[in-house]
DNA sequence: ATACACGCGCTTTTT
DNA sequence: GCGCGTGTAT
């Protein structure tokens, strides 16, 4: 039995227990993907199960990928036909093949966060809602949050507690009918409304439950309660449910992930076998004592343990740079070392917190010369010439999209502005018709047919000329997209809109500097097509659903460049939420700050303070060599730069397994930066009081400092929560002045 | 209808 | 320090 081989005794019993729910608790580099990878394999192989009996859901379409990929490698064609990928992924599948048997057009577009802002803005207006105390956004959410508890509008309004969740409720109500006008659903729709088709129809539930006689749930821990619902309904019947998560590695609650799924897990199965993979196969030693010392410090975790025969390794360093400007110097000065050291670029991943740091970065590995990657940010299909494009061939899939249809009915200019696009929307309503009958209706007219019939239109000619022009542009699309491939409707779309011509006419009012903006803007154009002609091999119809649907649930992860792949090596710039999943050689977290990580929105709530240590462990964990764990001394916010206090989780780590480092150990730095502070130190005296504080530090006292060595107290002045010290050192080039922090001092 | 200028609010994390 | 949205001028 090969297939169990190379496997250590929990891994294999993982794999091999065949029947009845299974909890497989998995800590980082356990081999997890490996074990789930083999045990569909064991399935289909060993157990004689058929392929298409399998569901496997997975949290990214890249770890769905990745997953088919290893399959592939034991069943070789049979991988093809299990069911495997994201629950939205899954859920649109299934919705689609179910869509007119539930009331739901097979052609349904998938809204992604713009579209749902764009309907809520329509919401709040129609609605009257005062946005400046009820954010689109904050409503956004609230709706969010439940759907993914599977709660309707209709129950949301029958239990108010207070004047939001009233209005939540009115939103909620009013932005579901809009989807349903729009014929589009959204992220949470596609789990709630497959759980609600599943629930609802026997007929349908008792199809997918004799034909799915295993489930495995990946990242377990990251489902919310209507996922959970979800995958009990596809193993209703046969019970051979599998989930595999790590509750140290829950970061998406704010997302609705909901940890409590894992306990509920173990009370809905009683009978449920669970497994523990404890030994780790990615990360030396000491990366793994510093990481389980951050994770210790969380309350209310059951106690596991990681382990690995991998050895010390190297030890931790933590950097302490002057600002963020440093601290990204730093980075790509310390990449460049180990390269220089044999090290390949793809072996470092760059960590933070938001994405706004990966500007600082970004330009100091620009500066060196250095080839990286961003995952996330801003995102290709965010780009606003990607947008424009996608919503014509939305409108081609369904010309109901009235979000679709406002963005691009006038891009390029055609003369129909905003007051046009409203006459034509109110005339609709008066007529009970969707925006795009009123649009037929008033091409009849123009036409001079059928005036008899339905009221005059209100459109001024001009306008309505412009409107109509529209129109046979979108149904000549559409003739397009009948018998022809994506691509040749892409091309159709650019063709027909003159969408370069537009392109470059818009830098060109813009002024100088503007015509590399248009070229850009063009390359992407060609990469979009690019990306199109993969699908020409389809059927026409299928095709197009097929590409917005992947399209519509890309996520960020997926983004990153697979092992292996025929790329250029580069540094990867990285979330620590995208991090998740991935491993490196070398990991530098940066902004390791209070305020950063943990971020000040969690500071007043101890379980979001929770989350944010594991945020903290799972980006420690990522790293298999070294790990670097940097933060500023000062560190621009908003506009102003401020003191940035070292992250608490730092404190928790033994000292025994990190080696300090500043920019003055590393004296060319030092040398370039030692003036500029003493600069800063004495401005920062003249503006505040000079005199000890309460609890500071008297000056003249003398102090000894980790990387520094002693020195004496020239001042101590308040910032923020804590005080900044000027101290004065004895270095080998004479005496230096330097601003810390008191927290990092030693009275002596 | 379009173009530009100013002011406000804000920044977690994303399928 | 920035992007977005609103308001005003052409």
């Amino acid at each position: 039995m090969s297939i169990l081989e190379d496997l250590n005794p929990p891994q294999r019993a993982a794999v091999a227990t065949v029947e009845g729910p299974l909890l497989i608790l998995a800590g980082p580099g356990s081999g997890k993907t490996r074990v789930i990878a083999h045990r569909i394999a064991y399935l289909v192989d060993v157990a004689g199960v058929e392929p298409w009996r399998i569901v496997a859901v997975t949290f990214t379409n890249k770890a769905a990928r990745e997953m088919r990929s290893r399959v592939e490698a034991h069943l070789g064609d049979g991988a093809r036909e299990l069911v495997l990928g994201t629950f939205h992924a899954i859920c649109a599948r299934l919705l689609r093949v179910e869509a007119e048997r539930i009331g739901l057009s097979r052609s349904f577009n998938i809204f992604d966060d713009a579209d749902q802002m764009a309907l809520m803005k329509r919401v709040v207006t129609e609605l009257g809602i005062d946005t400046k105390r009820f954010k689109e956004r904050a409503l956004l959410s609230a709706i969010s949050r439940a759907k993914s508890e599977l709660r309707t509008a209709e129950e949301c309004a029958r239990s108010t507690a207070d004047y939001f969740q009233e209005l939540t409720a009115r939103c909620y109500e009013r932005y579901d009918e809009l989807l349903a006008e729009n014929g589009a659903l959204d992220f949470d729709d596609l789990i709630m409304k497959t759980v609600e088709m599943l629930r609802d129809s026997n007929w349908i539930r008792e199809k997918y439950q004799d034909r799915f006689l295993h489930v495995l749930v990946d990242e377990f821990q990251d489902t919310n309660v209507a996922q959970y619902q979800l995958a009990r309904l596809f193993a209703g019947k046969h019970g051979n449910i599998c989930v595999v998560g790590d509750p140290d590695q829950s970061i998406y609650s704010w997302r609705s992930a909901d940890i409590r799924n894992i306990l509920d897990f173990e009370r809905d199965f009683p009978q449920a076998r669970i497994v523990l993979l404890e030994q780790n196969y990615r990360s030396t030693q000491t990366i793994l004592d510093a990481a389980h010392a951050v994770i210790a410090g969380s309350k209310e975790r059951k106690q596991r343990s990681l382990w690995t025969d991998r050895g010390a390794g190297e030890p931790i360093v933590a950097y302490e740079a002057y600002d963020g400007e440093e601290e990204a110097s730093f980075v790509a000065h310390e990449i460049q070392t180990l390269v220089d050291a044999g090290h390949g670029l793809s072996d470092f991943a760059v960590m933070y917190r938001t994405n706004a740091q990966s500007r600082a970065i970004e330009e100091a590995l620009m500066a060196a010369g250095i080839p990286y990657q961003i995952v996330g940010g801003t995102r290709f299909y965010e780009r606003r010439e990607i947008k424009d494009l996608l919503a014509y061939l939305r409108l081609v899939q369904n010309p109901f999209d009235v979000v679709s249809f406002t963005r691009v009915v006038n891009v390029p200019g055609r003369g129909i502005g905003a007051k046009t696009v409203a006459e034509l929307e109110r005339w609709a309503k008066e007529l009970e018709v969707p925006v795009y009958t009123a649009l037929q209706l008033l091409a009849e007219q123009e036409k001079g047919r059928s005036t008899t019939t339905s009221e005059r239109h209100p459109i001024a000619p001009r306008q309505a000329k412009a409107l109509v022009a529209f129109m046979q542009l979108l149904d000549d699309l559409i003739a397009v997209s009948a018998k022809n491939s994506l691509s040749t409707l892409l091309d159709a779309v650019i063709g027909r809109t003159a969408y370069r011509r537009y392109i470059f006419a818009e830098a060109d009012a813009d002024g100088s500097g503007a015509d590399e903006d248009a070229e850009e803007r063009w390359a992407n154009v060609g990469e979009l097509q690019n990306v199109v002609s993969g699908y020409d091999g389809i059927a026409p119809e299928a095709a197009l659903i097929r590409f917005l649907e992947e399209v519509a649930l890309i996520s960020d992860a997926d983004t990153v460049a697979e092992q292996g792949e025929a790329t250029t090596a580069r540094v990867t710039l990285i979330t620590l939420h995208s991090a998740k999943g991935l491993e490196y050689p070398v990991v530098f977290m940066t902004a390791m700050e209070e305020g950063v990580l943990p971020h000040i929105r969690s500071f007043d709530d101890q379980l979001q303070l929770e989350e944010e240590r594991r945020l903290c462990y799972v980006g420690m964990t990522r790293a298999k060599e070294r790990l670097y764990l940097i933060r500023a001394f000062r560190r621009y916010g908003m506009g102003v730069s401020q003191h940035a206090p070292p992250s608490r989780f730092l404190h928790d780590i033994p000292p025994s397994l990190v080696v300090q480092r500043s920019p003055v150990r590393d004296e060319a730095a030092a040398v370039e930066r030692g003036p500029q502070r003493l600069r800063e130190a004495i401005a920062a005296r003249r503006e505040l009081p000079s005199s000890p504080p309460d609890g500071g530090i008297e000056a003249g006292a003398r102090v000894r400092h980790a990387t520094f060595g002693d020195g004496v107290v020239v001042s101590c002045v308040p910032d923020r929560d804590d005080y900044v010290v000027t101290i004065a050192f004895k270095g080998g080039a004479g005496i230096k002045k330097l601003m810390l922090s008191m927290t990092s001092l030693e009275l002596v």
